[in-house]
DNA sequence: ATGAAGCCGATAACATCGATAGCACCTCAG
DNA sequence: CTGAGGTGCTATCGATGTTATCGGCTTCAT
């Protein structure tokens, strides 16, 4: 454990902050050359020359280049949603949040082409920011399934948001300017939107007691449980509706 | 324009035919290389020495890298293609037609990863193959057009079409093997349908499904449950909303 | 204060990749 | 027979990802 320098004031770590702050320049140096000259055009040196340092510094501070290339796409997505959380007043209609999500990460995905590729274009990415993006479409599938409106699983419904809404952007991308149509997107928006949610709830009042009770409702006439666990079951949800 | 030669007997053109053997037998050792290690193992070097023959060759046969994989591509999908076209009848369901020429698009990218992400992983690709697949596509549409059950535009419908099978695929790849799930290809596949064409999706009972989402959802928290107990309870709320 | 340890900057280098030049060889039209 | 064009081969160039290595600097334990 590194013990705090004594006279050395403020500053706890010393060179971590000068470490950050070259990190941080390098990663915009980076980005900067993505935005400009597309994928090819982010190699080492160039970064290592646009920010004003030597290719060996990369490799010290990211290790590698797709680690660059992650802390780059966990910049910019960060960036982007911290600048789009702010006005979101989180009303008491979860559908509409599922919505704005959609549109924030399709429109992210719009504005920044190059960095959305990088993030979802190639598969098995398990990076930092993937994690953070799907804990915000879980935590909202989950809001909308609270509220009874959830047709499909949670699992299958995040995979269907992913992807209709990488499908989007790919294919939004992969068309010449021209014919771009915004209709294409809110088209595959509601189409998401009717495919995950149900119009009408299936509970009526919110939490656990009136979730049990609708489906102490709906149970019969199911054919998942067999009668000894549906016998169970049903006490249980009498238990948790009182 | 070349002369056929005298006395060859047979063979038009004589060195042509070698010519596209050796294209052929490039062709395919790049494939073998591209499903066997990936986009990275595909190198000039690599497909050459696959093939028993030296780099310069592959450039005098496609001039390019880009022109190789071009070919590749081609060459698989054309072929893939012709093993599925001849088992459709083409009746007058221009419907169905349409889900049958999804589901052999997104087959083709499930079974040929490698060989999808090459085609439409990137975007502003106008190869040949890419002209036949969109021809194929439009010429369906047309007929659901022509049918009067067609919804929105026809290039509108097309791009909602390569969207929703697109992101299919590439959700499909970036989705671990354990969580992949078949519901998520028929949910995006009707989805498009019923945005695409004025047919009525079949309505479905509600059930009890999404009860049991809803209460999942609403479980932590509650107190009536030991911890046990909601173990077991979570597990058959899986089941019912499935 | 002084030496040790670790970090940072810089140069050079290694291995690989896409792409090309040049030369030798063969085939075939004239 | 001769010249032109295609083919096989070696060698090479420029660029790229990555690493080794050296010197200088800060930082810390003694």
């Amino acid at each position: 454990m590194p013990v705090e320098p004594t006279l050395t004031r403020g500053a706890a770590e010393p060179g971590a902050v000068a470490r950050e702050q070259t990190r941080c320049r390098i990663i915009d140096a980076a980005t900067g050359l993505l935005e400009r000259g597309g994928r090819d055009a982010v190699t080492t040196r160039a970064v290592a020359d646009a920010a004003g340092l030597q290719p060996p510094a990369l490799y010290r501070l990211f290790g590698d280049k797709k680690g660059l290339l992650d802390a780059v796409a966990e910049h910019g997505f960060t960036r982007f949603l911290a600048a789009k959380q702010q006005i979101e007043p989180t009303p008491e209609d979860p559908v509409k949040e599922l919505r704005d999500g959609w549109d924030t990460v399709v429109e992210f995905g719009l504005t920044n082409p190059a960095l959305y590729t990088l993030m979802y274009g190639e598969p098995a990415r398990s990076t930092t920011v993937f994690r953070i993006g799907l804990e915000l479409l879980m935590d909202r599938i989950r809001r909308i399934a609270g509220a009874g409106l959830l047709r499909v699983e949670e699992g299958l419904a995040a995979q269907i948001v992913h992807a209709t809404a990488s499908g989007a952007v790919l294919t939004w991308q992969s068309v010449p300017e021209p014919e771009r149509d915004p209709a294409l997107l809110v088209a595959l928006r509601e189409s998401m939107i009717t495919t995950i949610t149900t119009q009408e709830p299936a509970v009526e009042e919110p939490g656990p007691g009136g979730a049990a009770r609708a489906l102490r409702a709906a149970l019969p006439g199911q054919k998942a449980l067999s009668q000894a666990e549906q016998q169970l079951l049903t006490e249980w949800l009498q238990r948790l509706s009182a």
